[in-house]
Order: C-alpha cells, then structure tokens, then sequence
RNA sequence: GACUCCGUAGCUCAGCUGGUAGAGCAAUUGACUCUUAAUCAAUGGGUCGAGAGUUCGAAUCUCUCCGGGGUCACCA
C-alpha cells in the first residue's frame, strides 16, 4: 500500500500511542454533556450552566503558542474553539498528556473529547477552557484543511475549500465534515420528507411498503433494471414505480394509502437523473384529480414553510414562491398562452405544421399526443418558473389516467411545474377495467414497434381491478427534484448522499508479498516501489545492471542508510 | 450516446510558444501562555490520471484509454 508521507507520519503517532499506554480507539463510552451550538448560544445567559462541559468532536485547527494552545472542536451542531493551558491540562510534572500528545501525536481530523469550563476570551470568543482530554479516534488520513476569513460586513470567504466534485460525492464522508453547507441541504432533505410524511399522517393516510423486486414492471415508462432469484429462476426488476401495487392497496379496502420508495431507472444520467431516486406516490379513494390539486398545493407550501419560515425559496437567481393558489393553466392554455396559438382543435397535420413554424423539432413517429408535449416542452416548461399547474393530458401520454370527464382525447391529469421541471404527477386513476385492457394492449403494441419504454401488460393488476377499485386520486412526487428545488441545489447529486459514480479506477500497485515471492527482500520493497514498478512484467524486462544500480542510486538518495545495498546476483536472481 | 472543458503535493491552484516541477494552506523541527486564514525561522513532500508516439529532451505537442464536470440527446 502506497502512503503519502503525511499518512505515514500518522501511523508512526500510533506506535508513540501505544508507548505511552493510550488507546487511541478506545471502548470506553465518553459522556457528553452539550454540543457546539448550544454553548455558543446559551453561555452568556447561563454561564453557571458551562462550568463542567463535556464534548466530543474532530479536531479542526490548531493555533500552538508554546505552553497554550487554541484549537477547534467541530461536533455536529457546529464548531466550538476549545483553550489548552499546559499546567492546566497537566497540573503535576509530568507535561507529557500537553506536550507529546497533544502538541505532537494530534492532528487535524483526530476526534477527542474533552471536559472543562466556559469562558470568553479577550477577543471576544465564548470558548471551552480545557481540563482535560481524551483521544477517541486517531483519524490517519490529513483531512482537507478549509480556513475561512469574515470581513467587515461578515462575508466569508473560505480558502481551499474542498470543491473538486468527484472527490465530494466519492467521499461523501469528507464532504460532510468540511463543508458545512452539506450537511445544511441533507438536514433539509430529511425535513422535506418529514414535514410530507407528518402531513398526510395527519389526514389518516397509510404509510405503505410495496415490493422493489417485482416479476413486472409498470407504472411508469421506462427501461428497468433486470435481475434474476435464483431459487424460483425467474427475472426479476427492480421497480420503475410503485402505482400498481398501491392501486391494488386501494382495491383492497384502503382509502389512502403512500410510499415513500427507491425507483430504478435504467436510463441516461444527468444533473437531473440519478438511476435511483426516490418518489412519493400516494392514492387516495373517491376523489379525482382537482381535489389533489389542492393537497399538492397544501403540503408543498406548508413543506417550504416549515423549511425556510416562510413561503419564498431561493433557486439559484430567481425566488420561487409557493404560497397557494399556484397558477393553473389546461396544456392548450398554457400554449396558447405562450405561442399565441390555439392547437385544441388541430388534428395531426395541422400540429405538425405547427410545429415548423414554431420551430420545434419533431419527427414522422410522433403521433397527435407527442407532438403537443413536444411543443409544450420546448415552447411552455423553460418559461414556468413559478410553481404552476398544468392540466388536461392528451390520452396517448398517460396510459393508466382516466379519460376527461367531457374534453374528448384527453384524460384528467395534471403535472406541477416547477423551475421548468417537473416536481409532481397525478391523475384521476382509470379504474375502468375494460378501458385499462385496452390501453395496456396499445402500449404492447407500441412495443411491438420497438418503443422499449413501452408498459407491460400486468394481468394481475387487470383483475384486480376487475374487482373493482373506486375512483380515485393518484400523485407522485420526485422528492429529489422537489429536494433541488428547497435546498437551491444545481444538481441531483447534491441532494443524494451517495450518487452513482463509475467505480474508481484502482491504482495497480505491487504489494511488498509481491515483491517478496520474487526473492526481493522487504527492506528493499520500498525503493522499488519508488521506482515506479507497478508490475512483474514491468519488472521482467528491465535489465539486471540498470536496475542493480538504480536501486543502489535511490538507496543513497531517499537515505536509507541502514538498509543493505542488494549484490548484483540478487538482482539477477529478481529477474528470472 | 454526441460535443466540450478538466485531471500537477493531503487541499486549493500556478507552470503548458517543449529544457530535470512551484506557491499558499497542511506536514516535520524549533521559538512563542488569549490565538482565530495566529505569527516567526528552517526542512521535507510529486508514478504532473494511464499508455503509446513525435523529439537529443514531454507536465507541456499528437493519438488512444480511464475518471470527472458542463451542454445537448435520451428520459412523463
């Protein structure tokens, strides 16, 4: 394994650790008392409270000045400077707890706990005054060092922050404890899904688990992921959506029910699609697409409420507002609103001249319903920035919605858009059973065409509904878009803890039993490393005496002077 | 998948009309008892993403590959 010569420096502290007879990984539990946050907040009222504290965190900078010491102390709630005195540490003669371990054997990363007393210093900085400290884990990798400067009207600037993205999201855990902000957007994200949760909780809903495994995927168009059981050998995917099985839920007596649930998408990848993210689908009995108008309405606000106090998110340079009524337009409004042309009446020649002379792109395959999206994507969605309501979908796009009450060719659905994305989708659930044969069997047939996004047919999902479910309201909500969008975050990665990445390219890399079952002695291991031999075949081909006296050259150079000088037979003998 | 930019020390970056790798922070050694990007002095640290080519000579030019970002395409 190939250390830097800071980690090395650091696995060394553990060898003087173990001299001195300190653990550095302890078993022992460490008592907390308080946290960063609350003593900076509540010190000056209570002092009398902060004369014993107890706090663990990772050491984060520190400022030696001969026998007194300044450091930070980072817990979860923030940063905390922490004070250490030499005599006060160590009240006896023997300074060694000040002096070795924590002048030499600590570093930046470590994770200590400390106890002592508030107090302010003459600057002005409510700090603990410690008494004394413990080492709980000895972090043995630098961590990147970000340093920060307010100036006079408390702009900070933060130098070296840690910003490289492929670094950020392969070591998230790096990410957390360096940048702040980080932390501040997945704390919001698990807010957003509990203020969700505790709204349709309150309304008696159920909160459901659903198979990710399903023998069929549906609900959605999109390609899935395919795995195989191998006790009942058969395919299985991982799901696309969830809606059918919720759908059966309702069938079976239910009058709401919602997940919260990983889908799989077997699909591009972008700054706006992960291949799994987390949607929340929710069906409710006995009421149709107007009524979860208003719930999306509700919950989404009251959501943004909860997170921000107020109603206005900050989205890059615009403010989105979420305060109700969101603006609803039908999608023949919405393009006639934004080109000026009415399409309601057109059949598909007249939409595919439209779609010239507005210059839209589109293609022979499109049919009626396409062709209206692909307008309404390219003419509508990049200018609704505010939180809108679109209504009233052509039949062909949405293969599981009930047809309009009285607009022919259309069904009852709606899409909120949000920042011109998409942030939710809903229906009034076809729960026609005759309607919904027929609708699976066009989508068989567009997949017969190739269409690989095509639905399945699910014969189950059939007859449960030949069963008979009431009417009712379907929604899906992406959580990571809406997540984006409450957190002023560019990009899905942002607000996944861990999105996915192309595994890392390992570095090939002889190991010293590499080097030693061709003979070479493990002194030596590291010199050859130096030189850059990666592997036995690189090896191989070099020859004896260049290698005899590169190796004896680098011995010289990186001082190794107590290690032996290989014969040249020894060489030879490498290479064979 | 297409186009485009990027990959140099632990971190952030400079060096790129080819001539043996630099800075700040971090690290090491020393000084310093209220500092806060602490300061001062000294020191060490690099397969310049990988491979091949051009060349007397490549971090630098060319090609291929790997990884990442962005835009587009795909994707309700």
């Amino acid at each position: 394994m190939h250390l830097s010569e800071q980690e090395i420096i650091r696995r060394k502290s553990l060898e003087e650790f173990a001299k001195l007879g300190i653990n550095p990984y302890p078993a022992d539990l460490f008592e907390v008392n308080a946290s960063a946050r609350e003593i900076l907040e509540n010190y000056e009222r209570q002092k009398s409270d902060y004369r014993q504290i107890s706090i663990a965190g990772r050491i984060m900078s520190r400022r030696i000045m001969g026998n007194a010491s300044f450091a930070e102390l980072q817990d979860e709630t923030g940063r905390i400077q922490i004070y250490i005195k030499r005599d006060d540490l160590c009240p006896g003669d023997d300074k060694t707890l000040y002096n070795t371990v924590f002048k030499k054997l600590i570093d930046i990363g470590d994770i200590v706990g400390v106890k002592g007393y508030g107090f302010t210093t003459q600057t002005g900085e409510i700090s603990i005054h410690v008494t004394s400290l413990t080492v709980l884990s000895k972090s043995l990798r630098p961590l990147p060092v970000v340093k920060e400067t307010v100036d006079d009207k408390g702009n900070v600037t933060r130098h070296d922050a840690f910003t490289d993205p492929e670094q950020r999201y392969r070591m998230r855990y790096v990410d957390l404890v360096v940048n702040p902000h980080v932390r501040e957007t997945f704390v919001k994200r698990t807010q957003l899904v509990n203020s969700m949760r505790q709204y349709l909780n309150a309304k008696g809903y159920l909160e459901v688990e659903t198979p990710i495994l399903q023998p069929l995927y549906g609900g959605a168009a999109a390609r899935p992921f395919k795995t195989h059981h191998n006790t009942l050998d058969m395919t299985l995917y991982l799901r696309i959506a969830n809606e059918l099985y919720l759908k059966r839920l309702i069938v079976g007596g239910f009058n709401g029910v919602y997940e919260f649930s990983k889908d799989f998408r077997n699909e591009g990848m972008s700054r706006f699609h992960n291949p799994e993210f987390t949607q929340i689908e929710l069906y409710v009995a006995y009421k149709d697409y107007h009524w979860m108008m208003e719930l999306v309405e509700e919950m989404i606000e009251r959501a943004a409420l909860e997170l921000h106090g107020k109603t206005q998110v900050k989205v890059g340079d615009k403010i989105i507002d979420f305060k109700r009524p969101w603006k609803r337009y039908t999608m023949f409004e919405a393009i006639q609103h934004f080109t000026g042309i009415d399409i309601s009446e057109m059949d598909e020649e007249a939409l595919k001249k439209t779609c010239n002379e507005l210059q839209v792109p589109m293609d022979n395959t499109m049919g009626k319903g396409k062709l209206i999206d692909q307008i309404f994507g390219e003419k509508c969605e990049p200018h609704l920035i505010q939180p809108t309501f679109i209504t009233d979908y052509p039949v062909e796009m949405s293969p599981l919605a009930k047809k309009h009450r009285s607009k022919p060719g259309l069904v009852e659905r709606f899409e909120a858009i949000c920042n011109s994305k998409e942030i939710a989708n809903a229906f009034s659930e076809l729960n026609d059973p005759i309607d919904q044969r027929q609708r699976f069997e066009e989508q068989l047939e567009l997949g017969k065409r190739g269409d690989e996004e095509a639905m399945t047919l699910d014969e189950d999902f059939l007859r449960a509904l030949e069963f008979g479910m009431p009417p009712t309201a379907g929604l899906g909500i992406g959580i990571d878009r809406l997540s984006m969008i409450m957190t002023n975050s560019p990009s899905i990665q942002d607000v996944l803890f861990f999105p996915q990445m192309k595994p890392e390219n390992p570095v090939a890399h002889m190991t010293e039993n590499d080097f030693e079952s061709l003979g070479v002695r493990s002194d030596l291991v590291p010199i050859l490393q130096k030189l850059g031999i990666t592997s036995k075949a690189q090896l191989k081909e070099m020859k004896a005496s260049k290698l005899f006296n590169d190796v004896c050259g680098l011995r010289k150079k990186m001082k190794l002077d107590n290690v032996k000088n290989p014969t040249m037979e020894e060489v030879e003998g490498w290479l064979k």
